[in-house]
DNA sequence: AAAAGGCCCTGGTCGC
DNA sequence: TGCGACCAGGGCCTTT
């Protein structure tokens, strides 16, 4: 599932492809994804310049200009959503929802679940509210120890739900934040309130880290995906605890466990993890 | 305000 | 072999 490093890997595949480039067009196949598809995609993308790709938490955002107004396509990939270059006339598959047209090529969006979004945002609207609720980007200088200590005062919640709140940080999902507290030698239920300024600063080292090498890996993986939703989900192909229930830690030879977390999987090594 | 649970959706897997 | 149960999961929503 994309989390943003997949995504950042997207955005950077997207870019020396598309920015400069005009589009032709859109095919909507899909009424509605996890929203409903703008029905009017087609008039409104044709004839657009994609002046800057750009990526807020796991939102890419097509800033595009001219055609009938400028404006600006949001696209959120989902669980299963995937980009890639076709040739326009490609048979589409069941499950590719969009295409956008370029000259040479088209943008196909498929995704299975549905759970993704793509919107069209005119230019000097205020900020859709999808975007305006979202917390500081994870790779931004704001996000350091001192500040998620802050912000986590009076979250008496465990640690682990509380990174994957896009609220407060965004881009982080259930594969990094396991992976993050592993690095960080933190137990996912342990409650956010009760984590030292020490151990924070720690911890959004782990998290800078354990994206940017995902990044890293997924940069040196595409071929002709834009950005692909493989099996494992996640770039970090080499998890250290997610899905390794019943495994041997590779830090301490104990067992990795699974628990559920607000209704979700987690993994963590109780050994090293406190 | 925070937290917990439900919901959306499809495909894959597992047990009978 | 077929079928139903269950799981995966981001992010919204509602309820407490």
């Amino acid at each position: 599932m994309p989390e943003l490093p997949e995504v950042e890997v997207c955005r950077r595949g997207l870019q020396p492809e598309i920015e400069g480039e005009r589009i032709l067009g859109a095919v909507v196949r899909a009424p509605r994804l996890r929203l409903p598809l703008p029905p009017t995609l087609g008039a409104t993308l044709a004839g657009q310049q994609v002046v800057a790709v750009r990526r807020r938490g796991k939102y890419l955002l097509l800033d595009c200009r001219g055609g009938v107004g400028d404006g600006c396509l949001i696209i959120h990939l989902g669980m299963s959503g995937s980009l890639r270059f076709v040739q326009s006339d490609k048979t589409p598959e069941r499950h590719d929802h969009v295409d956008i047209l370029f000259a040479r090529q088209a943008l196909r969006l498929a995704d299975p679940r549905r759970f993704g979004v793509v919107l069209w945002q005119a230019a000097g609207e205020v900020t859709h509210p999808l975007l305006a609720v979202l917390g500081v980007e994870p790779l931004a200088d704001e996000f350091s120890g001192d500040w998620l200590f802050a912000a986590t005062r009076g979250r008496a919640a465990p640690i682990k739900p509380v990174l994957m709140d896009s609220h407060l940080v965004v881009g982080i999902g259930n594969i990094y934040a396991a992976e993050s507290l592993f690095r960080a030698g933190i137990s996912p239920l342990r409650a956010a309130n009760r984590i030292s300024r020490e151990r924070y600063q720690g911890l959004v080292q782990a998290i800078r880290q354990t994206l940017a090498d995902a990044i890293a890996a997924g940069g040196s993986s595409i071929r002709d995906f834009v950005h692909s939703d493989g099996g494992a989900g996640c770039f970090q192909v080499d998890c250290a605890v997610y899905g390794r229930a019943g495994a041997s830690c590779r830090r301490c030879n104990g067992v990795i466990r699974q628990i559920r977390q607000g209704g979700r999987s987690t993994f963590y090594c109780p050994a090293c993890q406190h």
